[in-house]
DNA sequence: AGCTTACAATAAAACGTTTCACCAGAATTT
DNA sequence: AAATTCTGGTGAAACGTTTTATTGTAAGCT
C-alpha cells in the first residue's frame, strides 16, 4: 500500500497531468479553464478523496470566510439556540464559525478572546459576560465586532439587544394593575447590564405596587441562602418577577422546596420564557426574546461590516413578547386557583424604543 | 498613523531586533534562548499585541492540536451539556474545538462532515444523527473518530455510549412491577439506534406488561397527528413511556392540550431527564443519562488516540441512572393523587453489560 | 505572410509560520 | 596554542495553497 497521507493540490495535478495552478483554478471556478482539463481535475478530485486545506488556502488568499463567535454559556438554552441560528446562517453565506463559551467566566472570556484572534476571524458575534465588555478585547483586534444580547458600559459597538427595560415594565406594570401591592424582584447580578436595564423598567413602571430587588448571583450558595430566607420570611410578597434564566430555575425550584404554590402563596413570573414554562401547571406568565431574530439581525450586521460597510455604530432593540399565563392571575387573594394551563398572549405595542 | 495591519512574526522580529526564527523560539518556549533577547521578544510581542496565526503555524508545524465535534442538533440541552464539557476539557490539553451542528439532517450531516475535513483536524468525535453513520463519513479520512452517544450499524467504531437496554428495562420492569396492564412506548424513529435498544429493552423486560411501539418522527406533522389520534381513543393505555427527549416534549404538551392528567388518566415516564422534569407535578420518572461522564470518557479516549495509541475499536457503555418520580405511583387505579414533587432515587445495580 | 490579440496553461512568488542546517564565537579540552 | 565541543543565534527551506506574471500557441487582422 501507499504511505497514505490526506492528498494534496500537488497529488491531484500530478494524478491528473497538469499543473497545481490549474487545479486550483478549476477548484475556484475560475472561468479560464477548458471543459476538458476541469473533467480530468475533478475526477482525480473525485478519485483522491481531496478536500482544499482551509489553513493555507486562508493564508495564501488572505480572504477569510470565518466569524467567531463567543457566548457566555453553551448550556443556556437561549444562547444554544442563538449559536445554532447563527451556525445556519453563515453556512448559507459561504462562512466557517468558531464557536467557543466563556462558561460565565469573565476571565475565561478574556482567554477566549485573546485566542480567538489566532483564528484570524474576519469578524466576531459577542454575547459578553458583562458590561465591561471593552476592557476585555485585545487591544490590537481589528475585525469588526458585532455584540448581542447584553449590552455594554463603553459606547462604540455595534450592538443587537432586546428592549430590557420596556418589556420588563410591562410585566411590572401587568402585576400593578393585577393589584399585587408589592413586588420583589430577583437578579443574578446588576453588574449583568440586562438585569439592570430590566430592573430600570421595572421600577419604571411599577405604578402604585412597591418593589424590592435581590441579587443572589451566578452559581452562587450564598446567594440562594439568601433568597431561601426571605422567602421563609413572613409575609411574603405578593409577586416574585425574576429577570434572568437561572434566577428564575433557582427561585422556582426553591419554591417548591419550601412548598410555596404558585399563584395560591404568590404569582410569579419570568423574563426569558423557557419551554417547561407553559408545561407547568399554572403556565408561568414570561417574557419572550426573538432569539432567533437576534442571530439573524447580527449576523446581517456583521455581514454588512466584513464586507466593507464603515459608518457609525448601530444600535439595534427588538421587541419582546409578554406571554401571559396563570402563574400571574387578576386577583390574587380574591381567586388564587387559575391553574389553567398557557394562556393569553400579549404583545408589546410597536411604540419606538429609543435607546440612551 | 502606520497603516496598521494584525502583527506578523516578521515584524515582532524587526522591533526586537532579532531573527524571526528567534521569535518562534521565544514564543514556543525553546530552551536555548538566552534571558535577554527572550526579555526583549516578550516585550515586542507585548507592544504590538501579536498572537500567532494559527493556520500559518498548523501549516508549518504539521501538529493539528485540533479536535471537531459533530452532534445533531445543539439545541438539544443534552447535546449543548455535551459540547460544553467537551470544549472544556480540551482547552484543559490544550487542544482547539471545531463545533458544528449537523440540524437532525442527515444530509447535512453529510456535508458537515465532509467540510470539517478542510480544518485537517487531529481527531473528531460525532454523535450522529442516525446508524448509517459509516456511509457518511467521508472516505479517504484518516484522523480517529470517536462515536458518542449513539450506535452505528456498522463496527469498527470507538464508541461510547449508555446502557440504553438495561436501563430503558428498568423504567419497563418498573411500571410492570407498578402494576400496570400496558405500556404505549413513543420514540421518535427506530432508525435512531438508541430508540431501538431502548425500545428492545423495554420488550425484555416488560413481564407481564403489555408493550406497544409508536413512531412519530422528528417534526413530523403526521406522527404528531397519529399521537394525539392514539391519545383522544378509548381505552388509553396504563402507561406512556417515551424514549427520547424530542418526543417527551411533544408528548407532555399532547397530553395537556387533550386534558389527560398525570398520574390521574396515565402514567408517564421519559427517556432523558430534563430540568424541568422536577419542576412540574407531578415529577416525571425519567432516566438520566450521564452525559458529562461520556463528554469526558469521548474526550480521553479521542485523545488516546490522537497521540498514537493504536488497537481495537473500543466499546464503552455508561450506566444510567433512574429517577422514579410522582408520574409513575405505584397503584395508578388505587391512589391516583401522589403529586409529590421528586421522588427517590434508584439507580441501577452494577451488573456488567458486554455489548458483544 | 507578417503582426497583433486572445486564450489556456504554467512556473514561480507569496502568505506567516516552524524547523533544519549552519555559523560565529566562547568555553573547554588536549 | 591549537583543536574540539558548546552555545545562542540566524538564513533559508518548507508547509499547501492562491495569485501574478509569463509562456507558448492558435486565431484574427492588415
Amino acid at each position: 500500500m501507499s504511505k497514505s497521507r490526506t492528498p494534496s493540490i500537488k497529488m491531484v495535478a500530478d494524478r491528473a497531468g497538469v499543473s497545481v495552478a490549474t487545479v486550483s483554478n478549476v477548484l475556484n471556478g475560475k472561468p479560464t479553464v477548458s471543459p476538458d482539463f476541469a473533467r480530468r481535475v475533478n475526477d482525480a478530485v473525485r478519485e483522491l478523496g481531496y478536500v482544499v486545506d482551509l489553513g493555507a488556502s486562508r493564508l495564501r488568499s488572505r480572504k477569510a470566510q470565518l466569524a467567531g463567535v463567543v457566548v457566555p454559556d453553551l448550556t443556556n438554552p437561549m444562547f444554544a439556540s442563538f449559536v445554532s441560528t447563527l451556525e445556519h446562517l453563515a453556512r448559507l453565506d459561504d462562512y466557517d464559525l468558531v464557536v467557543v463559551s466563556a462558561r460565565n467566566n469573565v476571565e475565561e472570556e478574556a482567554d477566549r478572546l485573546r485566542k480567538i484572534r489566532s483564528w484570524r476571524p474576519a469578524g466576531l458575534i459577542v454575547i459578553p459576560c458583562d458590561g465591561a465588555f471593552a476592557e476585555r478585547l485585545p487591544n490590537g483586534f481589528f475585525a469588526p465586532v458585532v455584540l448581542a444580547d447584553r449590552i455594554p458600559d463603553a459606547a462604540g459597538f455595534d450592538l443587537i439587544a432586546v428592549d430590557n427595560g420596556p418589556a420588563a415594565g410591562a410585566i411590572a406594570a401587568h402585576l400593578d394593575k393585577q393589584g399585587y401591592g408589592d413586588c420583589l424582584v430577583l437578579g443574578s447580578s446588576l453588574s449583568i447590564t440586562n438585569v439592570r436595564e430590566r430592573w430600570e423598567g421595572v421600577r419604571a413602571a411599577a405604578g402604585r405596587m412597591h418593589v424590592e430587588m435581590l441579587e443572589i448571583g451566578i452559581d452562587d450558595v450564598n446567594g440562594a441562602q439568601r433568597l431561601e430566607e426571605r422567602l421563609r420570611r413572613r409575609p411574603l410578597p405578593g409577586a416574585l418577577f425574576s429577570l434572568d434564566h437561572g434566577t428564575t430555575l433557582l427561585t422556582y425550584r426553591t419554591m417548591a422546596e419550601i412548598g410555596l404554590s404558585v399563584p395560591a402563596d404568590l404569582a410569579f413570573a419570568s423574563f426569558d420564557d423557557m419551554e417547561w414554562m407553559q408545561l407547568v401547571a399554572p403556565g408561568i406568565t414570561a417574557v419572550r426574546q426573538p432569539i432567533e431574530e437576534m442571530a439573524e439581525q447580527a449576523w446581517a450586521l456583521l455581514l454588512r461590516r466584513m464586507t466593507g460597510s464603515a459608518g457609525k455604530p448601530v444600535t439595534r432593540r427588538l421587541r419582546c413578547a409578554v406571554e401571559i399565563r396563570g402563574s400571574t392571575p387578576r386577583s390574587p387573594l380574591e381567586e388564587a386557583g387559575n391553574t389553567k394551563l398557557g394562556g393569553e398572549k400579549w404583545t408589546l405595542q410597536d411604540e419606538p424604543y429609543s435607546p440612551e
